[in-house]
DNA sequence: CTTTATCACTTGTATATACAGGATGTCAAT
DNA sequence: ATTGACATCCTGTATATACAAGTGATAAAG
């Protein structure tokens, strides 16, 4: 508990916000009154604030202070990196995975292309349907490069893949890339989704890099659109 | 060009990366060099280099450097609050605006809820359509709060709403929420819009604030479905 | 030839100081 | 009672220094 104290802070503070010990509208105290409460630097407290700021629980207000922002309405986390167990977890209702398919192919150029390998690259391609309720509403089909995940199991992959690579491989995910469109149904949607008599659905294809900017997996998240919600916290920097 | 020296590195080294003078995979120079090089401080370029980085320009490497990151493939700008016109300048093919609607007005019970406010409070009601190629493919039904913005024409909202507010009234639009559901059309959708024998639209609801944190406008943007597209870059922090 | 140690260079974190500039209240002068 | 000057809070920016820790190349040791 010594290592990166504004880290320490930012989420000591964020679970105040989170636990509602600072209400919306509430101005938390000032940074030098929190440099001296957590016995460090000024600029440290800053670097803690500006994370919260930047994550959408406070907005600063100069010569005034920072005020707590409401994030009930938006249901957190918001944007962000949220794999599919990360956001069951805070949904209510019963929800269930099935691996439907898990192998290790070589792409074919559609796939090369998305992950920017070559042929000889190995792949591990894992297709998941996840059911809420009962109805099957989310295709995910996922696709790993074997260069970076060398094991990887049926079992891991109806828990959690991304706890398995950050915690058991100590691989570290950096960012991604999402992009939503919505897409006619393919005959791949009909077999395994309960369509539902909808002819489309929302694909949300993501392109996940780890921290040393490699690209190591891409994912097309396949969503029957009336159980689709995407919820985003914006700053506008500069100007 | 003496104020917000950060700021000014940050853009300098951001436009470099969209020209191309910075290619993705290439290391920028270093934190000391870049200091020299601007004559400034290390932490004031570290805050330029924490920008880009947040904005997907950048990846830094402990103990390396900082990589440029591939934007071109995302077609920037990324996520973030990007007013219609904005984003219209970055597309090809005929675009036009038209004001369908342009009133003040009381708020009913649905407004007041989204606007968080009383049905005393005046708000300016604009309902806009966009036109791609001869297709009527999105129409934005803007709220704005009078109590901010006292004075508006039908004009204005033929142009762009945000550059009168930001450069005409002196407001800084701070930061969003954003949520993207998908529903089925309503009356209104079928009227003002071509959808082309889609049951369903993509719904963008947008809150905007101020930077004093003031919510002042609520957004509703109704896309059809083939020509919606939302790009996002996340970023995962901590842990 | 392989392994290890070292060194130079990189970014990450923490601290300190200084001044600019907005917000707010007090108090005196008008 | 209103105004205005001032003091005193607040956050924003810029600078400086120090040390920790990762990377990569080179030199030394086995």
């Amino acid at each position: 508990m010594k290592k990166n104290k504004y880290k320490h802070i930012y989420e000591e503070l964020a679970d105040k916000m989170k636990s509602g010990t600072f209400q919306p509208g509430e101005l938390i105290p000032s940074e030098h009154e929190l440099a001296a409460r957590y016995e460090t630097s000024r600029e440290t407290i800053r670097k803690a604030l500006t994370l919260l700021s930047q994550n959408g629980y406070i907005q600063k207000l100069r010569g005034k202070g920072s005020v707590v922002l409401d994030t009930s309405r938006a249901s957190f986390p918001i944007s962000g990196l949220v794999s599919f167990k990360e956001l069951a977890d805070q949904m209510n209702g019963v929800i269930q995975t099935n691996v439907a398919e898990f192998s290790l192919i070589r792409p074919e150029p559609y796939l090369q292309h998305q992950l920017q390998c070559s042929v000889k690259e190995e792949v591990w391609k894992v297709i998941r349907t996840r059911t809420f309720d009962g109805e099957c509403v989310i295709l995910d089909k996922d696709f790993l490069l074997k260069k970076y995940i060398p094991e990887l199991t049926k079992d891991i992959c109806g828990q959690s893949i991304y706890a398995y690579i950050e915690q058991e491989l100590g691989l570290t995910i950096s960012f991604a890339k999402k992009e939503i469109t919505v897409e006619p149904c393919t005959d791949e949607d009909v077999v395994f989704l309960d369509t539902n008599g909808f002819s489309h659905v929302v694909v949300v294809r993501n392109y996940v890099y780890l921290d040393d900017a490699s690209l190591f997996q891409y994912t097309e998240s396949r969503h029957r659109p009336d159980k689709f919600r995407f919820v985003d916290f914006a700053r506008r920097h500069m100007k």
